[in-house]
DNA sequence: AATGAATGAGAGTTCATTCAT
DNA sequence: GATGAATGAACTCTCATTCAT
């Protein structure tokens, strides 16, 4: 719902704005995020930003699309969502997924933070952005797979879908933050470590949802 | 750290403090809850809150560890940690655990939002309470469950643990906050319907790392 | 004072112009009243408005002449100023003052929102304008009455169109606020009660300032 | 409704910043008044008046209602509202009102500001107040006035306490705004010549109610 | 002539914390 | 030990006005 102002705007102040904005609110969140701090380090007046945006919430949903926009293709690379088995695609997507957030580690923040804040009006902005973009994938995904006969008999597919979220959600944080993890320790791991042991967790899934393959 | 005067506060007046502490910084987490409302609706003057505790931090660490105290010997109940199989004792931490939260929502608001606190020092000073009650329990029935041979071969047991982990947080916050799980709709569902997915995730875990039972 | 450029525009666009702004000024006053609330509800650039007019305070006045420009001659409607006696006269004029204001609501907010600026500059520049068109008919009225002998002796004619005035001001606003008028509550009366009522005041100062007509 | 800190303050201190406040708002109105400007001016920090205060209609409210306070009681000096005539006892009045308002200006420019602003809020704080204070004292006598037959037949009494109440609001301003009258020219006027022309006004409502007077 | 982005001062309000009583 | 008044920085947001295009 950013204004035309913001949208009139040259692409590098933009991009500066919403960089530091990024930061901030990935930072300290919505309700914490300061908007005298990110004029201040954008460089532009304070007044500026309610020229672009109607109020903070404006700017926080702006930022929080723009954050977790690039994601999803960046995530498919390489996945054929036709014609991969799950298991595989899940695979190559977990890869994808925590290659993206050890590239972007901004858009990373910004993501956590928006999943996790307490202000229900704040949440009701973004929320949806950050459960579609889980969802848009995994569940046509996940649908093809029963259909095809790749899961176990009498297990449930939606299940199958909320762990997977469980999981991808905890790759978001664990690697970053030492304490989401006090087990695994992906936080003091180097990347190819963290990625071994999230695919030993795919492979779990894998387990427990599908139908054993014939040897 | 809470100051002495905190322990010699009569009972009743410390329990009434805890109670609004808990339900404000449930609401709002650590950040934006205000000590100006918690100390109102607590009758008691703002200056005496810095009688009790440092600052801030130090009321909000006090009311994250209270929190959590009463849950893991609650979550215990009827579970032998001695003789029970893993996937025996973890359904019925499962159950007690979903009990426990949905009669204890000012705790279960807390432990929420203590753990998705952004701000670095409010988590510094709550992490190792909650990691420790999470994993105190479940470690040690882990390491014997593998000693006992209830596990597959190769799995790792910090992996079992690991998603336990996750699966629990989850139930923290999914059958409350109807945006956390989208899929499951547990925030729409009967405590009974709840329990019985729930369970069903167990099993997936039990799938993923148990050893099949013979028949 | 309005610039060139205003006189230049296109007779539709002045009138949306002013239109909105007679709204805005009407319901806040000059102080409270906002450019950029004019500038967004008649459809131009807020830029536009200086070039239009030097500041605030130029719309401000202009807004003001108008609204109180179509007034006089609407009021004098089946009035012969050179003919009718004093208070024949002004019970025409009370007539037509309510039923004008009655079917012109944003003059009138404007009207009574330009008398009650308290900003000293705001004032200076909209007193003239408003006190003239209540003198310059009030005042020649008067005099010929007393040129006419119609007045009692020793009556000043000063005092008889002050009262006017303080009637006809009261008129302005009492049958649109509540508050103003606790007393006869104009602003709860149907239209026909309010002329009545406004009549016997007429009246009122008729037996205070007119000789006593014959029997 | 101004907080219990405010009633603990010392006397010193509450009446340092009513003076200011009501500086401030009998020349600024409410809307446009600054509460930044009251509390430099008050000598005391920005968020005080947040500790004393609801908000800043609180403030205004009270700084109002202290204005009207004093007016009532000051008016009414040597009035026997039993005994005399209600054109004796206005007389009275009169002179007591023009009196007070010259001699406190602070309260005469704090209850035209209340009088005239535009916010309903504000407005609904204190239109209450001030009507009070006019009604309270001018209803009854007029009733007893009716009561001993000083009126002529046929007259409304609330007509009279109407123009009564227009008078006396004219004589809050008039002296002292010069755009107000311009036809008798209160502001550059002497206070006894003002004083012997309010009381001719008076003498014209006299004659415009009251039976005459044998002789 | 028209635009609308940019500005920075200032608005009301909340806050955690201090400290004299 | 308890109080609560005092503080001043920080908050989000609005404003009239400027000026390059």
């Amino acid at each position: 719902m950013a204004k035309e102002t913001w949208t009139n705007l040259p692409e590098s102040k933009r991009a500066r704005i919403l960089e530091v904005a990024m930061r901030e609110f990935g930072a300290r969140g919505f309700s914490s995020g300061s908007l005298n701090v990110i004029a201040r380090e954008a460089g532009i007046a304070k007044g500026s930003l309610f020229q672009y945006f109607d109020d903070k919430l404006d700017l926080f949903a702006t930022v929080s699309e723009v954050a977790s926009s690039g994601i999803q293709e960046s995530v498919l690379v390489g996945v054929d969502l036709e014609r991969d088995a799950y298991f595989v695609a899940l695979a190559a997507l977990t890869r994808n997924w925590l290659q993206f957030f050890r590239a972007n580690p901004l858009q990373r923040a910004m993501a956590v933070a928006a999943a996790n804040e307490l202000d229900p009006d704040a949440r009701a902005a973004v929320q949806s952005v950050t459960n579609e973009h889980y969802l848009s994938v995994l569940v046509p995904l996940a649908k093809r797979a029963e259909a095809r006969g790749e899961l176990q008999k009498g297990v449930d597919v939606d299940q199958l879908v909320a762990m997977t979220v469980m999981l991808l959600r905890h790759l978001d944080s664990a690697p970053f933050n030492s304490h989401t993890d006090p087990i695994l320790g992906f936080a003091e791991k180097p990347p190819a470590a963290v990625e071994r042991i999230a695919l030993d967790l795919v492979a779990a899934l894998e387990r427990a949802f599908a139908k054993p393959k014939r040897r």
